[in-house]
RNA sequence: GCCGAAGUGGCGGAAUAGGCAGACGCGCUGGUCUCAAAAACCAGUGGGGGUGACUCCAUGCCGGUUCGACCCCGGCCUUCGGCACCA
């Protein structure tokens, strides 16, 4: 045989008749606590590889959500570091944001306590799962020493007119007590405590996203190794249009309106125009008109209506004519104008035309109200009749009733026409996006300081880089209302203005935390940095991250905000990088009776008990076996069960050799069976190695595995055993065990004998002169079904396949009375005899 | 409504490039061992028909391409996820 990457076992440390998980992890994980085996420095020389997990908010206690994700990602990174890269592979905590101070106002805790408690235990739960963390790398962002930079950020971004202060209308969760981003809110209502937003006018700090809607949009195109799933949605989200904005004249004023539309095609169809309640003109074009007083009413009811029932598109839509009238800047025609609810301020202009023939919403909206509809753009194939229409026809067709426009193309007309319009001054285009600025302002106590004043001489100050950080005073009070509690502080109030030396008043909001979670990808590369949130020569080396796995609920926040982060610090000119991570994988939840686990479901299994119960290696492969990452997984505890007996298989197999095998004399000939023990070693090293690297396909990773262990029981039957080949097998499936389960197979290593780690032997590879086979399977087929197996010598080519194939008997039947019309012979596959 | 993903045994899932459908595991059935049980080990396990060698059916449904389709194309159905008056 081949020289072999393996040696022999001739017993190591006394091994166990049985299968001990609690000594043998608790003995390699006290082990790796004191050695800390995966510390990682910048080697510029050496390839990186970059593994992330996403941080989690330390709620105390593991779940399962959680075991899977960081199982997913200790196995890439295991695999990595023995493929020779040098690994990062850190862990932290997201460790502001509400929990902590509703436990603080409910339990009478500092929300500080109770978060360093809770770090503290689930970081003990994570050594428990056998990770391996380069924990001199852990970062909190509630440490004084981690937000400083965050701040410093804010400075950062403020100094790049990247942030700013505005009074706005803006969501506000009445049961959080606190502002919300337009991203944390779903339906209508706060993501968190599912409670309605409603609106709010009210002062504050916004970063300014929106400059980078454009090119957060263009740049999806360069992340191929994210989910199409993942950056359709953010698409969505920026949600970016082309149209014109179109300025309609006031039939007796001078006023204009200015309306967006991306169907400028259609505005010779326009019969109407809507304004949403909340502009500006409406009362305006009212005052002291008979209209006043209805429209009035209806304005102050859209107000006072939800976010849920304003925005939903089952509401009923409902309007009022304002009893003004402007004028078509196309045709010059009276067009009267209404006020609805389905009309949004904060998007476009807060005025939209109505097309009813060309628009399903306008068209509803005019039947309901008896507005005229005119047809401007027909079908090829037939006539619209405006009074039969039952639905608005939006397919493209050909201009009608559309002045010099007539009879041409839709599609041309809208080129034409926005450029008539914008020769006369009658509109401009123009590129709108769903995307709003990302409002940070947070009216709580356990958050990253703003760091800013305000003096009454200056004006609005930050606060220089010299007193940074702005800590967190401890003497506040913390009780429900909507306030932060930081008001409550006098000695944080208080401050003196750096420019005049005068008394300045603190700003007394904190950061939203995804501020927090936006850059520490960034401080893991160089944790300990004090002159700036990184070093520079860190991230150079370290950035990208290679590997990004989390849950797609962070589809749009989370991810979206760290591509802003990213793209804005590489234009100021701190990071060599435009794009945080390269490769993305969303997996799947973790549910039970065909829901997903959850505390209010009722159907929660905790990791806790099953590493009590089990053990972490079986946690780990099961979570791993049952089913590919990406994919939602059914817990079964059965299936728990079938891994940590598959453990148990492994170790008596290991435990039967342990100390019997002797050094090999030299090469000897190897029979049939362990010439197929061999192959399937090498086999085995070929699935699980492609299954690993480039499919991250676990699960049948972990299928083969358990297969060369059948195998493996099979050969012991063997009388004649080859030791060699037996050694090399056991040696590759412990090897190739250990990303999996990484306590039983550092045991099972050393109980074979090895001095060293499992964990820092090289990932080994397969000898491909093992997996040829002198005789393999063909498959003979007859009008494409199986009607014979051959076993014939490889390589022989098609003709003569298909000569062996017509000899024989069982096929020689299945063409009685019928004529060949044609052999396809495929080498080393099939045959197939197509007959009439 | 729009966008996306997925539908394969009793269950979780395999089939990597269009070539043996159901790997691996769970469950179940039978057996060995045992006073007995558990564990472990061995055998079987998609459905129908046949004593049998065998044979027919089968990857949500209908059609197509192909010598050959779980896989490619067209049309539907169902489930899940996202977006949802964005003008």
């Amino acid at each position: 045989m081949g020289e072999g990457f393996l040696h022999f076992v001739h017993g190591g440390m006394a091994m166990d008749e049985r299968y001990d998980f609690q000594r043998i992890e608790e003995r390699w994980q006290q082990h790796w606590l004191a050695t800390n085996p995966y510390h990682t420095v910048t080697e510029v020389a050496k390839p990186k590889y970059y593994a992330l997990a996403m941080f989690p908010y330390p709620s105390g206690k593991l779940h399962m959500g959680h075991v899977r994700n960081y199982s997913i990602v200790d196995v890439i990174a295991r695999f990595k570091r023995m493929q020779g890269f040098n690994v990062l592979h850190p862990m932290g905590w997201d460790s502001f944001g509400l929990p902590a101070e509703n436990a603080a106002i409910k339990n009478q805790i500092h929300p500080s306590t109770w978060t360093w408690d809770n770090i503290a235990s689930m970081r003990e739960q994570l050594r428990q799962m056998g990770i391996s963390y380069d924990w001199e790398r852990e970062v909190a962002t509630c440490h004084p020493n981690y937000y400083k930079w965050t701040q410093w950020l804010f400075l950062e971004f403020y100094k790049h007119g990247l942030v700013y202060r505005k009074k706005a209308a803006v969501n506000w969760c009445p049961s959080c007590a606190t502002v919300l981003a337009n991203e944390q809110v779903v339906d209508g209502a706060c993501e968190r405590c599912d409670t309605s937003v409603i609106k709010k006018d009210l002062e504050q700090w916004f970063f300014r996203i929106t400059d980078y809607a454009q090119v957060l949009l263009d740049d999806l195109d360069k992340l191929d190794g994210w989910p199409e799933k993942v950056k359709t949605m953010q698409r969505n989200w920026i949600g970016r249009s082309e149209g014109v904005e179109a300025k309609f004249g006031m039939a007796e004023s001078e006023e204009k309106i200015t309306v967006y539309t991306t169907r400028h095609d259609t505005i010779f169809g326009v019969t109407y125009l809507v304004l949403a309640p909340e502009h500006p003109l409406v009362a305006k074009l009212t005052q002291g008109t008979a209209y006043e007083a209805a429209v009035n009413a209806f304005v102050h009811k859209m107000k006072g209506l939800n976010e849920i029932t304003r925005t939903s598109s089952e509401t009923e839509k409902e309007g009022l004519f304002t009893g003004a009238y402007c004028l078509n800047p196309l045709t010059g025609n009276k067009v009267p104008i209404w006020i609805a609810n389905y009309v949004l301020m904060d998007y476009g202009t807060g005025a939209v035309m109505g097309v009813p023939a060309h628009d399903e919403r306008d068209f509803a909206f005019a039947r309901k109200y008896d507005l005229p509809i005119t047809v401007v753009i027909a079908p090829k194939d037939r006539d619209l009749d405006p009074v039969e229409m039952t639905d608005a026809y939006t397919d493209d067709g050909v201009m009608v009733n559309s002045g010099e426009f007539n009879g041409l193309d839709n599609e041309l007309a809208m080129v034409k026409i926005a450029d008539y319009m914008e020769e006369r001054g009658l509109g401009t285009r123009k590129v709108n996006f769903r995307l709003r600025d990302w409002l940070i302002s947070r009216q709580r106590y356990w958050g990253a300081p703003i760091p800013m004043l305000y003096c009454d001489k200056c004006g609005e100050v930050p606060v220089p880089e010299e007193d940074l950080p702005v800590t967190l005073p401890t003497d506040v009070e913390f009780r429900p209302g909507g306030e932060s509690p930081l008001k409550t502080s006098p000695t944080f109030m208080e401050a003196t203005c750096p420019v005049c030396g005068g008394k300045a008043r603190r700003e007394t909001d904190t950061m939203d935390t995804f501020v927090c979670s936006s850059w520490y990808y960034l401080r893991y590369c160089s944790p300990d940095c004090n002159a700036k949130p990184f070093a520079r020569e860190d991230v150079d080396y370290w950035m990208p991250v290679d590997q990004y796995v989390g849950g797609v609920e962070h589809a749009i926040l989370h991810l979206l905000y760290s591509r802003f982060f990213t793209k804005a610090l590489y234009d100021f000119g701190h990071i060599g990088v435009n794009e945080p991570f390269q490769n993305l994988l969303t997996q799947g939840m973790v549910c039970m009776n065909g829901a997903k686990m959850s505390k209010s479901k009722g159907n929660v299994v905790s990791p806790e008990d099953i590493i009590a119960k089990y053990g972490a290696d079986t946690a780990r492969l099961f979570i791993l076996f049952a089913a590919p990452p990406e994919r939602d997984l059914e817990w079964n505890e059965q299936g728990v069960e079938g891994s940590y007996r598959f453990l148990n298989r492994v170790w008596r197999l290991i435990y039967h050799y342990a100390g019997k095998l002797e050094s090999n004399a030299g090469a000897v000939e190897l029979d049939d069976a362990a010439r197929v023990l061999r192959r399937m070693t090498h086999t085995t090293l070929k699935r699980v190695t492609d299954d690993i690297a480039t499919r991250f396909n676990f699960n049948t990773a972990i299928s083969a595995i358990m297969e060369l262990v059948n195998a493996c029981y099979v050969y012991k039957e063997q009388p004649e055993q080859n030791q060699a080949v037996v050694d090399e097998a056991l040696s590759a499936l412990v090897i190739l065990l250990s990303p999996f389960a990484p306590h039983i197979a550092e045991e099972l290593w050393r109980a074979m004998g090895r001095a060293d780690s499992v964990h820092l032997q090289q990932w080994p590879t397969y000898d491909p002169a093992a997996l040829v086979q002198d005789e393999i399977t063909i498959i003979v087929q007859v009008n494409g079904k199986v009607r014979d197996r051959l076993t014939v010598p490889n390589g022989l080519e098609a003709k003569q396949l298909e000569q062996m194939a017509l000899q024989e008997p069982k096929i020689l039947q299945h063409l009685e009375g019928k004529q060949v019309v044609k052999v396809i012979s495929v080498p080393g596959k099939l045959v197939n005899i197509v007959v009439k």
